[in-house]
DNA sequence: TTGAAAGCGTTACCAG
DNA sequence: CTGGTAACGCTTTCAA
């Protein structure tokens, strides 16, 4: 009758609340608390909603929600780039714990770019987001976290290892690994080494990492630490690399930054002749922070990306509630040995 | 006075479009004006409404927004997971024209599970997302892709090449470039090859590229095909293939179906004190479909995976639009002889 | 146990 | 060129 008209001329758009309603007979209070509180009705009332709903096909509107409620229950992930497989695990980590949780998460990346990263946190807070997961290309007198702060919105730093104690991250400590692994290449018995880095403007990390390898070298009171570094996209190690691995005298070996850098720098070595142990390469995909070269053995500092990710989420969730505090957290890591290593802790196929 | 009371009053939450009206001393609709058509207002005015938003930190709420208008400009993206490099690119390749293009991607993975591909669609839904990317376990007889077409919502398979051709989506041929493979290994005097695959259930990718292995050792006349499947998450390829590489007779090659399994069967192999050319590890990384191993040279299907993620984004966007039609794509593959693939294409650093 | 109604922040129509 | 105002779909008091 009328109520079937209705529905014939409610048909074009997408059913809503009001909708179910009135194909239930019901009010849209009743509609809302069968979708959001089941137990606070009737379970007769509850099954004729839920037969509403289905009849329907409907959907809630969650943008109608995120309108109305002040938690959206939706996190900002920002990352340099997933071209990465470190912080693409990472965003493995936070997207699995996220859906633990029901929350959703909404991805941006900067391509290691300060005025995107800036951008992207705009359109994350535009979104309403109830907190955010940030790697950024530099961490110390970074516009964004002071936005963040000021805005007073919940966020975790994620593999920045800021100077100020008062700002939440989780990240492994750069400096040590890189310390820590060039005091076991030199233990090994190199004594001329280089550093392969990225460019400092566009990673902390990859100067905390150089600050530690000088400190190694100064320590044992070796010479002038030689640096090698990779700039934007740039694929020729190998011609860079050329003297230090061909000259005389030569580096007996080299500490990369991470672990695309070493990839590259074992496939430059090996254009220049130079032997590289077999599993090396295998060994540096997968959450490595430091990788050491062209000694017998690899030398690395093993980070689990995939749980500092879903780590970092859980922190968040808690600075969200208001339970945790901002702190940085520095995730202790371990050095390994080369053949320990492998790509191969997750599930694979394409 | 009043002004001046009134944003006080309202200084606890965040400023809305009518705090901004108020401070301009305009009306809500011209502020709404001067954001979204700045040109159908007079100069003087849009500067007196920008320094309002400026001086109040105003920020957009893009719910509302969204509520009101058909069109959320947002996208949502689900892949299987986002361990392997494959996926994580193409989701950078999305992500990167998403930016380009002002759309904002919502992300979700379903570990290869068809549940949590439909729960995570529902949610995207739910979100009232424009449209959809999907990498999916199996594209055929999906009840995803099934309520996709019943709903009427653009989406594009990405990696996926359903038997079905009037739904949109963008791969490589898989069972095409494990044929090339295979008979490029044939070629080189392989008589015993076995395929190194992910479980069929989990990829159809997987079944695809079995075929294909199939179909060229048939067209050889060679004899029965080995399968060696690798189940879900296990790392033991070593022991899996003790028999077939140390049993007599020993296969000569292995064609994988992954890049990941790529890595590990070469990891195994050496395992096994056979050799593997050096650079082929390093080879594994980056957008090889179909790789074959322990000849002297690695053969491999490349495709460029953060391209296909672009590729699907202006799809989608042509789907939106009503400008285009649902329709496969197969992009083409070249195969490589090994030393030419290496993953530094793309920019490094962590 | 249920319903009416007041918004949430925005857009867009229609008058002025 | 500008302003008033009615939605958008939902949650949540407050009454009944």
């Amino acid at each position: 009758m009328v109520g079937a008209l209705q529905e014939l001329l409610s048909m074009s758009s997408k059913p809503t609340m009001r909708d179910v309603a009135r194909k239930s007979g019901l009010s849209i209070a009743t509609v809302s608390r069968v979708i959001n509180f089941p137990d606070d009705v009737p379970a007769e009332t509850a099954r004729i909603v839920t037969a509403a709903m289905a009849y329907l096909k409907y959907r809630p509107n969650i943008n109608g929600r995120r309108l109305k409620m002040t938690q959206t229950r939706t996190v900002g992930v920002l990352v340099p780039t997933l071209a990465n497989p470190v912080f693409a695990t990472s965003v493995q980590g936070i997207e699995q714990e996220a859906h633990a949780c029901g929350l959703t998460v909404i991805l941006m990346s900067s391509e290691y770019d300060p005025e995107r990263e800036m951008a992207a946190v705009s359109t994350l807070l535009n979104n309403r987001v109830d907190g955010l997961i940030l790697t950024l290309a530099n961490a110390d007198n970074n516009p964004v976290v002071d936005l963040l702060q000021a805005e007073n919105i919940p966020f975790v730093l994620l593999f920045n290892q800021p100077s100020r104690g008062d700002v939440a991250a989780i990240s492994v400590d750069n400096a040590r690994s890189a310390f820590d692994i060039t005091n076991a290449m030199i233990a090994k018995g190199h004594t001329s080494l280089a550093m392969v880095a990225g460019r400092f403007e566009s990673s902390d990390r990859s100067r905390q990492r150089y600050d530690g390898f000088c400190q190694a070298l100064q320590a044992a009171g070796l010479e002038n630490p030689h640096l090698v570094q990779v700039k934007f996209g740039e694929a020729d190690l190998k011609d860079q690399l050329e003297d230090l691995l061909c000259g005389e005298p030569a580096v007996t070996g080299l500490v990369c930054s991470t672990d695309m850098l070493a990839i590259a720098a074992i496939s430059a070595c090996r254009s220049h002749g130079l032997s590289v142990p077999d599993d090396v390469s295998v060994g540096g995909i997968d959450g490595i922070s430091v990788g050491g070269l062209i000694t017998p053995k690899l030398c690395s500092a093993v980070q689990p990306t995939q749980e500092m990710g879903q780590q970092a989420l859980a922190f968040l969730r808690g600075l969200i509630k208001g339970q945790a505090n901002p702190q940085s957290l520095l995730l202790p890591h371990h050095l390994s040995d080369g053949e320990s290593i492998g790509p191969f802790r997750r599930r694979s196929s394409t």
